[in-house]
DNA sequence: GTCTATATACGGATAGAC
DNA sequence: GTCTATCCGTATATAGAC
C-alpha cells in the first residue's frame, strides 16, 4: 500500500476528528450549535499546532493563539479550562486516533512478516497524515502534567507492543530469527519517530515517505528473517 | 571497548569542560577568579541541565535555577548576559566536546567496519556520560534562535555525515553491500539518540549501555555487510 | 563577589458589554 | 457567541548595599 491509497482509505478528516474532540469534551465546551464548535476547535487546534511546532507550546502565549486563530481571548475560553487542556486535549485524540487505525489495519489472522510490513507501514502513513500531531505529542509529553506524562508513557509503550508481539509471534512460527524482541521493537520505534522529528532532514533530500517505509521495512527485515541458507 | 573503559580514557572532568565554557565566555562573565568561576558555573549548569529535563528550558525560571544552584538572582547574572545565553552555551560547549572526542577516537587509517563500530560506540559512549546535555540540545534546539537553531542542525547534519562517510567508504572498498547511505546514517543517529532520549524506558529494562551499544552494531552490521554467500 | 529589593513587562485568566 | 478591558501573579533583569 502506498501513502496516497492510505489517505484514501482512512479520511482522516478534519471534521471527524475535531467532532470526536468534541464529543470527549462536551461538559467543558460552553458553546452550544455544534457547527460552530467544529469550526473553531480546527482555528484553535491548527494554530496551536503550527506556533508549538516553531517554538513550543510552553512559549506560545494564549495572545498569540488569539492572534493566530482569528479569536479573541474571551472567545478562546469558551472552548477550554485552561491552556493545560489543550496539551491534554491534543494527546488524547491522537491516542485514540491510533488506537482505531491500528485495530482497523492490523488482522490478527496475517502471518507475522505481513503483520509487520503493515505495522511499519500504517504507524509511519498516519504520523505522515498527522505529522504535528505526533510532533506535538512527543516533543511536549515532559511538559505534562504527572497523569498525561504517564499517559502519554503508556502510549509510547503501547505501540512498542503491538511491534514485540508480532516479532516474538515470528519467533514461535519460526518465520524470524532469534533476536531480542524488546530492543528491535525500539529501535523500529525510533526510526519512525525520526520520520516525523527530522522532517527538515527527509524534505532538505527529496526522501518520500514511501520510500522511507521501503528503506525501514528492509532494514528490519534483513535483521529478523533468518539468513539465507548455505546450501 | 566498554563503556568503563572509555569513561577511564576521556575523562571528561567537569572541570575541564567548565574550564572551556570560561574561555569560550571570558567577556560576559564579569567574576575575576577562576576558581569561583567554574565552581559556580558547575553548580548553575548542573542545575539548569536537571531542571530543565524535568520541565523544559523555557519553563524553568531564574527563580528556580537560583534557588537550585544555590547562587542568588544577582550572582546568576554576573555569569551569563540573560537566559538564553544559557542554553547557546551549552549548545555550543557539547558541540565542542563531541568534535573533538571524535577527533580523537576515529583514525582514518581503520578499516570501515571497525570504524564504524568505533563511530558507533563513541557516540552512544559519550551521550551517556553527558546525557543531559544531549537530551538538552535535542529538546531545546527548536525554541532556539534562528543562528543557533541553523548551528544545531549543522552539527546533526555533522555528525550523520561521519556515519555517511564510512558507509561510502565500505562500500568503495567492496567491505559493504550496497544500500542508501543517507538513510541508513539517518537510522543508525535515531537509533543512538533514542538511548538518551527515551531513558526512562531501557532503565526500566535494565538494558545497559554496553548491550545496546552490541544490539545496534549487530542491527547495522547484519544491514550493511554482504549477506553470507550460498556456496 | 554576592546579596536583597525593585523596575518593568508580559503571562493566563475572567467580568461584563454587546 | 464573541468581544474589549482589566485583574493580578510571575517573569526577566538590574541597581545598589554590603
Amino acid at each position: 500500500m502506498t501513502y496516497e491509497e492510505f489517505k484514501q482509505l482512512f479520511k482522516l478528516s478534519k471534521e471527524n476528528i475535531y467532532k470526536e474532540i468534541l464529543i470527549d469534551n462536551r461538559q467543558s465546551i460552553r458553546i452550544k450549535k455544534e457547527n460552530t464548535v467544529i469550526k473553531n476547535l480546527e482555528k484553535i487546534f491548527e494554530a496551536a499546532l503550527k506556533i508549538s511546532s516553531r517554538k513550543g507550546f510552553q512559549a506560545m502565549s494564549m495572545r498569540d493563539l488569539s492572534r493566530a486563530s482569528g479569536l479573541s481571548m474571551g472567545a478562546l475560553y469558551s472552548y477550554f479550562s485552561g491552556k493545560a487542556a489543550i496539551m491534554d486535549m491534543l494527546r488524547h485524540q491522537l491516542e485514540n486516533t491510533i488506537k482505531r487505525i491500528f485495530q482497523e489495519r492490523l488482522n490478527p489472522d496475517m502471518d507475522p512478516l505481513t503483520k509487520l510490513r503493515t505495522a511499519i507501514e500504517t504507524h509511519l502513513y498516519l504520523s505522515e497524515a498527522m505529522r504535528l500531531w505526533f510532533y506535538f505529542s512527543y516533543m511536549e509529553s515532559k511538559n505534562m502534567n504527572r497523569v498525561e506524562r504517564e499517559k502519554a508513557m503508556a502510549a509510547e509503550l503501547g505501540t512498542e507492543k503491538i511491534f514485540i508481539d508480532i516479532l516474538n509471534e515470528g519467533r514461535e512460527k519460526g518465520a524470524f530469527r532469534r533476536q531480542d524482541p524488546y530492543l528491535t521493537a525500539a529501535a523500529i520505534k525510533a526510526v519512525l519517530q525520526d520520520w516525523y522529528l527530522k522532517r527538515w532532514k527527509y524534505s532538505g533530500r527529496s526522501i518520500t515517505v514511501d520510500q522511507y517505509a521501503t528503506f525501514l521495512t528492509d532494514l528490519i527485515e534483513t535483521f529478523v528473517l533468518p539468513p539465507p541458507l548455505e546450501s
